[in-house]
DNA sequence: TGTGACATAAAAGTCGTACTTTTAATTCCC
DNA sequence: GGGAATTAAAAGTACGACTTTTATGTCACA
């Protein structure tokens, strides 16, 4: 169950930070790391660099005399990628898929919108381009290839909105819709609608028609909330 | 220049910070642990658990043979709190308030939309309260009991809205808020409008009208964006 | 009996050094 | 001139000694 990982420092937080993330160790368990470093069969000095990290993700509390403390999940970085990750390997990854959704569903339109006045030509060419890629993929089971041009359409349209924070919310858009994908019955095709949304949505950013762009992207949104309803109610 | 800081690691991991998101260290510039280690008079255990807290934030990137580069600013966690502590105490804190009040202006409507649903009574009163807290200090230069209302405030809706990620951004709020009173004129009692308009949210959501909390709450945002215009055209 | 000063020890924090591993860069041979 | 072997520089890991903080238990005093 250990990821192989290169280099003990990767292993031991990964091992570490999936465990707490997943709720294995409720709020306020105490680990010390001398126990850890013999747990891991790693060195004290490993250990500490792991912890700090962990510390700085605000996962735990280190306090001397004490221990190193769980913290509860309110205190977390959730918007840390690799919390984010973690989280969605884990047990409440429904959970994680929706508040990710959601936030989602409140970014992406007004990312859209300002797209609409930023994106430079080649951003707008981009969009359509995989606009167009999903079309073509969007019937007879290429649900990978469609995933990548989906991906990448969201992803272009943060990056073009010009807002730093926008931007960087394109992993953790990729990772919702890979999530989707990969999780989700993949029997299906995607929703013809929602394919046509994304057209119009590049059509507009082409047409620097912000408030068009905006509600368009707020109908792909609503789809996607709805999705998540149907599939875990 | 240098931060008190309770502990070698701290004191060296908020100088770094705060050195590489100022842009004092361009992208590319490699730095060595042993040099770190000397320049601060700490040892190199030290240092290298300091690198690794900056690694797991994506400012740098520490490589065997090479050292540790810094990391052009696309690749950072901005989403970190103390990378946007960081960034606001730094020299392009005012594009960082820009690119935070964005992000306020697409989450906190949408926040506010499900606040109306998911509020429990204790945050409705808690809502009425503090909106009735900036009524009460909207006149007469204090701007900083004001301001607590208005942290309260934002707060509050983002935690009734039920959204882990929606809550998280509290933070965040109060940092842009703080910022803007600290480092606007002073002079200038809030603007009337935005009082009312928060006094309005908090009825909105007491009487679960979502459509109405969005819309509203929407109206502070825009008139968050303007304010940021005239103040840095 | 309660309370405050004091002593104790447990755990993290720091340091120095020695050693290993990776890998960029140089050298050398064909 | 190009590719393989060599070198060395830097991070990664380990270990052991010591320091510092601090929770907790102890003891004296009121």
């Amino acid at each position: 169950m250990t990821t192989p990982a290169q280099g003990l420092h990767s292993h031991v937080l990964a091992t570490l930070g999936l465990a707490i993330t997943a709720g294995e160790y409720p709020p306020g368990t105490v680990l010390r790391t001398d126990e850890l470093a013999q747990r891991f069969d790693v060195s004290r000095t490993v250990v500490r660099e792991v912890v700090r990290v962990l510390e700085s993700m605000h996962l735990v509390e280190s306090r001397r005399r004490v221990g190193v403390t769980v913290l509860p999940t309110a205190s977390w970085n959730v918007y840390d990628p690799q919390v984010i990750r973690w989280r969605l390997a884990g047990a409440d990854r429904p959970r994680q898929l929706r508040s990710l959704t959601v936030l989602r569903s409140a970014v992406e339109p007004v990312a859209a919108g300002l797209a609409a006045h930023n994106a430079t030509p080649d951003q707008c060419r981009e969009l359509t381009e995989q606009a167009l890629g999903m079309v073509a993929t969007s019937r007879g089971r290429r649900l990978e290839e469609y995933l990548v041009h989906d991906i990448a359409f969201h992803r272009v349209v943060l990056n073009a909105s010009g807002n730093e924070m926008f931007a960087r919310l394109g992993d953790v858009v990729a990772e919702v819709l890979t999530g989707r994908t990969h999780h989700h019955v993949m029997f299906e095709d995607p929703d013809p609608a929602a394919v046509t949304l994304h057209v119009q949505v590049a059509e507009a950013v082409r047409e620097r028609n912000a408030a068009r762009a905006e509600e368009l992207t707020r109908q792909i949104a609503v789809g996607a909330l709805q999705e998540l309803d149907v599939l875990a109610p």
